[in-house]
DNA sequence: CTAAAGATTGGCT
DNA sequence: GCCAATCTTTAGC
């Protein structure tokens, strides 16, 4: 399976968060391959979005990562206890990436993986793989398939934002609708989450 | 230096 | 629905 090119990551966030949906990623840990397919992500805007470490131009260490460009990985400790992965996007200098919030696993992995945090133990994913590359020997992102058709992705504001004041209503949540292996179950009411 | 909160999760009422 | 776990980062003084 062909990886996603160096090119794929530098575009534009929400295309990427978009696209992600549907295709595989691998990590390769004490020579077993870990793998699933991405069916939810969330996109963080940089400097304009108060949702995202890089709000207001922030450049701390812990997000340095977020700076590379685009196809790194920017990896980060949640209440002292979970990890979470990112995709980096866009040009170098430009802070935004995309949140992987949950995957389907291959098998025969076990654990589950409907969570940032949940998906980032499954696969063996901590900080020591922040700054890396996505196209490396130790994670990848490979096409599994073509893009979703837009029917088949579903939207809403992202998740455990609530801080971020107006930001927290933007539709930067994208998942591949019907999909078992969410993080929240998909609901049918008319607000699509 | 000190304090508070967090892009979460799992367990319990 | 509510709350604690657990610790790094960040904000504030």
């Amino acid at each position: 399976m062909a990886l996603l090119s160096a090119a794929f990551y530098k575009r534009d966030t929400v295309q990427v968060a978009r696209e992600l949906l549907g295709q595989r990623l691998v990590r390769v840990w004490r020579g077993k391959r870990l793998s699933g397919v991405i069916v939810e992500t969330e996109a963080y805007l940089g400097a304009i979005d108060r949702a995202a470490h890089t709000w207001n131009g922030r450049a701390t260490e812990r997000v340095r990562s977020m700076y590379l460009a685009g196809g790194h990985a920017y990896v980060y400790q949640i209440y002292g206890l979970h990890f979470c992965l990112n995709v980096v996007t866009r040009q170098s200098g430009e802070p935004e990436a995309v949140l992987i919030r949950a995957l389907e696993a291959d098998s025969p992995l076990k654990a589950a993986t409907n969570g940032p945090g949940k998906l980032c133990s499954a696969l063996r994913i901590d900080k020591r793989l922040d700054g890396e590359s996505l196209r490396g020997p130790t994670i990848f992102i490979e096409r599994a398939r073509r893009s979703l058709p837009n029917e088949e992705i579903g939207i809403s504001p992202r998740i455990g934002v609530d801080y971020a004041g107006e930001a927290a209503e933007w539709p930067l949540r994208f998942f591949w609708r019907g999909n078992p292996c969410l993080s929240r179950r998909e609901r049918r009411s008319k607000d699509g989450a």
